[in-house]
RNA sequence: GGCCCCAUCGUAUAGCGGCCUAGUACGCUGCCCUCUCACGGCGGUAACACCGGUUCGAAUCCGGUUGGGGUCACCA
């Protein structure tokens, strides 16, 4: 059977990101949300937003919020859809049942859909009866029930589901990742795709949708694979009855692995999208990443921008592998991106992550000025709040840390410091080093591992702190000597 | 079990018949820079799952084996 595929190029492609409101935004969604709007906008095509809301028992209103709030977060934009609007609206299926009623009525007519009234069991039983496995599935065996037949199952106060008559051929795709795929005939059998009660499932609705909305590629997870025969047979039916004229080409994208040989599961903490918001990824960093799950912009670079990636994208140089989530490496881009903001961007985007340090104008404009010390040694922007604590911490409430403790020689090099930062008169990082090293590595022949160790122990009350001179620039003279005075009194 | 997909350093990948004694990045690691930590620079570590075949020549093509994954729902 030959198959009228979308020949579609250019300003024509029309791809989409149909999630279930379920949960909280994986990883691996993302990513395929991701590569589609990646597509569309290196095609110059349209992204579509549609909510596949059709299990009420799992779907919820704040998981749809979730969704959008993750797309907006990375600048994902869409054309039609969701909150947006477009000419299929409305984009929530769950307010599009009117538009399959309708359909399940025309496909029904024509022949296509036909009354199941076998349950799990029974169909299960048939198997056993036959000496197939049980689990093969179901057999096709109520395609021509009789209207009698029919009757007696009323009578027994059955009502029936909706199953699509499926091609008895062989059905082959040429699947954009993987190349030509094909499923033998018998492999695939007749899916249900209404409920008794009228209610449309996904195996029906999606593909529907996809056909009325006009979807020329369809890229999405690797688990959808198998059911592609069944959607391809659907369409079949759409085409007959004229809902539309082609069936997407798709691709489909591997598996995000998460440790070890399995997928990256939503218990794990690392699948949750919001997880890596909340430790301080940028959207840069972020999508640098996940755009690397599966597909690279060239074979020496895997730090770049979004337009970069955009500019190169295309879903036949997906690799059909799957990738595993390696945290490591996300962090490590995210810090390359970090490193790319300007230190104004920096500043502005490390200020959520800073608590109740930063409440006022003032602690802001502080930070502003400290963002530049950090920025180089943050892979997180949560990470932030320990670098730089001690700049909004009030002098007495200046913590030692027992491992930043200098020894009892320590109070020469605090009362030299001390005296040589008293006589300053112009207070920059450059001064303030200059006189410090004079005094105390000239002066004293300290090895300046120890005599700054000591300092930094006084003005942060850590081993390890931003630059120590550029840091006493920010704290202030005043603020430097009471921190001084203050660990010496200590030893 | 049937059907489908997948197979290059620990990880992500480059490679689309000769440029491969297999490149890059993360990781790990040595050195340099250095006020700590970072950043940066220079090195090191480590892979074509296996067996056949095609070919003058294979990581690349074909077949098989093995291993992994998915799917066979009135979930999506």
């Amino acid at each position: 059977m030959s198959a009228p595929f979308s020949t579609a190029t250019g300003t024509d492609v029309r791809v989409r990101f149909c999630p279930s409101p379920t949960g909280t935004p994986h990883v691996g969604l993302i990513r395929t949300a991701l590569f589609n709007w990646a597509y569309a906008r290196h095609t110059g095509g349209k992204l579509i937003f549609r909510i596949e809301d059709t299990d009420a028992a799992r779907d919820s209103e704040e998981s749809l919020l979730q969704l959008i709030d993750a797309m907006r977060w990375l600048r994902i934009d869409w054309d039609e859809g969701v909150e947006v609007g477009g000419p299929q609206a409305p984009y929530r299926q769950s307010q599009r049942g009117s538009i399959y009623a309708d359909l399940i009525g025309k496909l029904k007519a024509a022949g296509h859909l036909y009354e199941s009234y076998a349950t799990g069991e029974e169909i299960e039983a048939r198997n056993l009866a036959a000496g197939r496995d049980p689990k093969q599935g179901y057999d096709n065996f109520e395609r021509d029930l009789t209207e009698e037949q029919r009757l007696a199952y009323r009578a027994e106060g059955r009502e029936p589901a909706l199953r699509l008559r499926v091609p008895d051929t062989e059905l082959s795709f040429d699947d954009l990742v993987r190349g030509e795929i094909t499923f033998p005939a018998g492999s695939f059998t007749d899916f249900v795709v209404v409920r008794p009660n009228g209610a449309p499932l996904y195996t029906f609705v999606n593909p529907v949708d996809d056909a009325l909305m006009g979807v020329t590629h369809v890229l999405r997870g690797e688990d959808l694979l198998s059911s592609t025969p069944r959607q391809i047979a659907l369409y079949y039916a759409l085409i007959e009855i004229g809902v539309t004229t082609f069936i997407p080409r798709f691709g489909h994208l591997p598996y995000v692995m998460g440790e070890g040989n399995k997928k990256l599961s939503k218990r794990d903490p690392e699948s949750n999208l919001f997880h890596h918001r909340d430790r301080g990824f940028i959207p840069e960093g972020l999508v640098n990443y996940l755009s690397l799950l599966g597909w690279s912009l060239a074979h020496d670079r895997d730090v770049f921008s979004i337009e970069e990636m955009v500019a190169a994208f295309d879903v036949v140089d997906v690799n059909p592998n799957p990738a595993r989530f390696d945290l490591k490496k996300a962090e490590s881009i995210n810090g390359d991106h970090i490193r790319m903001l300007s230190s104004n961007e920096l500043a502005k985007r490390l200020e959520p992550y800073m608590g109740n340090l930063v409440a006022s104008e003032i602690d802001r404009d502080l930070l502003e000025r400290a963002a530049p010390l950090v920025q180089e040694r943050m892979q997180l922007l949560g990470e932030a709040p320990t670098l730089l604590a001690f700049l909004f911490t009030p002098d007495e409430d200046i913590e030692f840390d027992a491992d930043a403790l200098p020894g009892a020689d320590a109070a020469l090099i605090l009362d030299a410091a001390s005296t040589a930062i008293d006589g300053l008169e112009s207070w920059t990082h450059d001064t303030i080093e200059e006189v410090l090293r004079v005094v105390l590595i000239e002066g004293l022949e300290l090895k300046p591992r120890t005599a700054f160790g000591a300092l930094r122990t006084a003005i942060s009350g850590k081993r390890i702190s931003p630059p120590l001179f550029e840091s006493m620039e920010l704290l202030g003279k005043d603020s430097t000597l009471v921190r001084i005075a203050r660990l010496r009194s200590r030893l």
